[in-house]
DNA sequence: ACCCAGGGTAACT
DNA sequence: AGTTACCATGGG
């Protein structure tokens, strides 16, 4: 017999919301499945999931923390039945029927950036052990429900302490982009408020953060769904499907044609 | 042991 | 302006 949390938060799915897609798609590092359930942590919240025919349950939330952050966070706001349904090309539609549900989270600006920075070069799950290991040593919290370690107090340290985390080459880049965002030399809602040109600027003027991080982070950290990551399969993809480059009914929602094809192109591999 | 990973930089032509 | 070696680390 199971036990129910108190501060439990149950609402009809919206339709297009895959919950374990859309939290297991490349896009954010720190959800696990585990009893049954999603489990991870956001906005300092540590919650568990799950999604039954028509329902989302979330434990430890309050009404009050749905409204204000979890509904924005799975992007629940955002109408995908108009957008889904206007791509008319052949292998979009292929991806979007296997895969339908993907959503863009609405990730924190820093979370996003810091894990990117991180991405290069790298892969998923090393990326996550990463990620897991920066939370755990300085993250705020209790264990295993830490929150994603400031700007701030990263922008305090050296790569000697972030030695622990055995992420390589790219402590240095870590530590860059945590100095200019914590000295608001990157200023994070003026990048939220101007075209997205004005980020790729911005974000490419941190030390490893090139093109690709760049785009991932305005996607994903700043809702520019316009952004389109070119990754190793994006690459791919592009090459084997669209020589020509992407489809026209793309235009202005590339960065969630980019999810649905990058992990379509991922899964075929296996 | 080997190849690769949600890349970027700097040093080359 | 367009290649290429190199960067740390470890998953598969």
């Amino acid at each position: 017999m199971e036990i129910i949390m108190k501060n439990c938060y149950i609402i009809e799915c919206p339709q297009h919301f895959n919950l374990g897609l859309s939290l297991d798609c490349g896009q954010a590092f720190r959800w696990s499945f585990a009893d049954d359930m999603w489990q991870g942590v956001a906005f300092g919240r540590f919650i568990k999931l799950q999604q039954t025919d028509n329902q989302l349950i979330i434990h430890n939330c309050t009404e009050d923390d749905f409204n204000s952050i979890w509904k924005h966070y799975f992007d629940f706001e955002l109408d995908y039945e108009k957008i889904l349904s206007s791509y008319d090309d052949e292998y979009l539609i292929t991806a979007v029927k296997e895969y339908n549900g993907i959503r863009i989270l609405r990730q924190e600006p820093w979370e996003a950036l810091c894990s990117f920075i991180i991405s290069q070069n790298n892969n998923i799950p090393r990326i996550k052990g990463i990620i897991e290991r920066l939370c755990e040593t300085l993250g705020d919290g209790e264990q295993g429900k830490k929150s994603f370690p400031s700007a701030e107090k990263l922008s305090t340290l050296t790569v000697d302490d972030l030695a622990p985390l055995r992420a390589g080459f790219r402590a240095k880049y870590i530590l860059d982009a945590a100095q200019k965002v914590a000295s608001g030399e990157i200023d994070f809602s003026k990048i939220r408020e101007n075209p997205i040109e004005f980020g790729r600027e911005e974000l490419q003027k941190i030390k490893g953060v090139g093109a690709k991080v760049a785009e991932c982070t305005l996607l994903y950290g700043f809702h520019k769904i316009e952004a389109f990551p070119v990754d190793v399969w994006v690459k791919r993809i592009m090459a084997e499907m669209y020589p020509d480059g992407l489809p026209e009914c793309t235009k202005g929602t590339e960065g969630i044609a980019q999810q649905y094809l990058f992990h379509w192109r991922r899964m075929q591999n296996r």
